[in-house]
RNA sequence: GCGCGAUUAGCUCAGCUGGAUAGAGCGCUGCCCUCCGGAGGCAGAGGUCACAGGUUCGAAUCCUGUAUCGCGCGCCA
């Protein structure tokens, strides 16, 4: 509708410059939104300000021109020039229908669009070393890449979801280590355990397991025994991992394994292209990055002087190698505590030739768990964090995502597992998921009267005329661009207000107006119209992860 | 010390990339069930957008500085 508006105005445009009665010749791009303000029309444009300096001629001059020029168009039923030269547009009623009949044709594609025009792109997400079982911070980093994955996709971009597993530093030789302890005290050995060591109560599971399924571990040289157990400790904890990840509603298109950079040579192999590029030097026996040429504040050690990589060397390849396999875009998402890395990678990228910005890192803030408004933490021992699968078990797949999705990304969360699991108006998760199963609820009810369903095409919308309902259909009409903004800004949370506004209309509306009439054309009309809500809400919650119930 | 990010209603946060009278939820106050699910809805009170300058037709939004808070600054991962 917006776009039907957009070629309206250019054409006016144009005429204004043929007919000379606008001189300057410079297009400028045409901006419409949505005013807040409901009185001044269903949209407007600033068009005549942003041309007055070209023009030398005051806004409302200006205005007064385009609005001439724009004539008698059917499907404006008002313009308006208004305040210091906004041109304001209202439709006629009848456009809106036109909205409930691209989302019946659509059905669970609305909101589809092919702004990405097929672009590859690829969302690596989670990623979390794979030393113990997932917890609530990583949850919230899933499902904010997820979302963001499924967002892109809806906007027309071809997406893979990454999960990198750090599987050749220190961390999981820390694991196999503490494995290795565990394992020895089980066979009643008096041992240290590690300081460094992973404390959590997994450790030993893994050890007790390792022992029944392989005996034979426990005669092998200590540096053999170590490697086995890291090996074997990896492989589980990944297991779990994708199991919760699995629960979660969360499945990958690759797991990248970081292990085979150097088995495949390709660290040394990318680290190499630097060097011919001149882009790192050797100095006090190690070799550095110049990532100062691209913003950084200080060259990065990529060798240790050592001869051993540092963790960011099989990062740079690991990147390199992402662009060499055709994404366009590549976005990470990382802890917020990660922000200082940003700069360097952004140097890696800008280094290789890229646009800085062919790499978006998404930061993940904090998660702050409560419980009835009071801090919720398990017991302060160490390696005892609050797991994702916990909370997933105890408030459920759906209250967890979108709780998660409910603020920035890099905005501090407050999670309350009681009130996650409130049926109640105050739950967000359930005020929205509630508004769909509340249209199911009067369709069941119509099926039940005998009430004949609408057929696309087929009804007389006429009856539409009441201003929630107009106000609706103009909302589900914004459904579309809010699926583009949120993806060009990766931010899954406008999915969510959006979501949380067309659920409050809704509710007002039922509250209000019954569907179910007497009279059988303002029945179709409206049950057309509540099933527009309904395809919207159950699309919007899909983008999300979260489920669309037909009953509570 | 340097860098990054924040600062909007009592609380938690949005604010559509610079637009018109700054919004929502929670909490508070007062209302609405002869009604398809009240598991809802309506109304009210509540603001110097941290502060000071600047940019322009126009600033919560962009620039500079100040204050407060958080985080990051390894040949760790």
């Amino acid at each position: 509708m917006k776009d039907r508006l957009r070629r309206q105005i250019s054409d006016a445009l144009q005429t204004c410059f043929a007919n000379d009665t606008l001189h300057s010749g410079v297009v400028p791009e045409v901006q419409i939104e949505v005013p807040g303000n409901p009185e001044y029309g269903d949209f407007s444009s600033n068009l005549a300000m942003t041309m007055a300096r070209a023009e030398k001629k005051s806004p409302r001059q200006i205005a007064e021109v385009l609005v001439a020029a724009l004539g008698g168009c059917e499907f404006l039923s008002k313009v308006e020039i208004a305040g210091p030269g906004f041109i304001n547009f209202t439709l006629m009623p009848t456009c809106w229908y036109e909205v409930l009949d691209d989302i019946a044709a659509k059905r669970s594609h609305y909101g589809f669009s092919q702004f990405g025009r097929g672009r590859r792109v690829q969302v690596e997400f989670v990623s979390a070393n794979p030393t113990g079982p997932l917890h609530i911070g990583h949850g919230r980093g899933a499902a904010v890449g997820d979302a963001v994955a499924s967002i892109l996709q809806a906007a027309g971009f071809d997406v893979q979801r990454e999960y990198y597993v750090n599987d050749a530093g220190n961390q999981v030789a820390t694991l196999g280590r503490s494995i290795w302890m565990r394992l020895r005290e089980q066979n009643g050995e008096t041992v240290v355990f590690p300081e460094d060591g992973y404390q959590g109560e997994y450790i030993r599971e893994l050890a007790a397991k390792l022992i029944e399924e392989d005996p034979s571990v426990t005669a092998l040289e200590e540096e053999e025994a170590v490697k086995r157990c890291t090996a074997f400790g990896v492989d589980n904890v990944l297991v779990w991992i994708a199991a919760d990840l699995k629960d979660f509603g969360i499945t990958f298109d690759k797991w990248f394994s970081e292990q085979s950079l150097f088995d495949r040579n390709m660290v040394k192999n990318e680290l190499a292209k630097l060097a011919d590029k001149g882009l790192s030097y050797e100095q006090n026996g190690a070799l550095w990055l110049r990532t100062t040429d691209y913003g950084d504040d200080k060259d990065r050690v990529l060798i240790k002087s050592d001869g051993s990589p540092t963790y960011f060397a099989s990062d740079v390849a690991y990147h390199m190698e992402k662009f060499d396999r055709g994404f366009e875009r590549v976005i990470d998402v990382w802890g917020a505590d990660h922000h200082g890395y940003v700069p360097r990678m952004k140097a890696v990228v800008a280094g290789l030739g890229h646009q800085p910005d062919d790499l978006e890192v998404l930061l993940i803030q904090m998660v702050n768990l409560l419980r009835d408004g009071k801090p919720y933490t398990m017991g302060k021992r160490s390696g005892n964090f609050v797991t994702l699968r916990e909370v997933v078990e105890e408030v459920g797949s759906d209250a967890c995502r979108f709780y998660f999705l409910m603020r920035r990304s890099d905005s501090q969360l407050d999670f309350d597992l009681e009130l996650a699991k409130r049926q109640s108006s105050d739950n967000p998760v359930f005020y929205v998921q509630y508004a769909h199963a509340r249209v199911c609820s009067i369709y069941r009810n119509a099926e039940e009267q005998g009430v004949p369903l609408p057929k696309p095409g087929d009804i007389d919308l006429s009856s539409l005329i009441l201003p929630e309902e107009l106000l609706l259909a103009k909302y589900l009409a914004r459904y579309p661009e809010t699926v583009i903004g949120a993806a060009q800004n990766c931010e899954p949370h406008r999915v969510v207000y959006y979501l949380q506004e067309l659920a409050a209309q809704f509710h007002s509306y039922y509250n209000r107006q019954r569907v179910l009439v007497d009279d059988p054309a303002t029945t179709q009309a409206r049950l057309y119209l509540i099933d527009g809500v309904r395809t919207v809400l159950a699309n919007a919650l899909t983008l999300l992860g979260v489920k669309a119930p037909e009953r509570m």
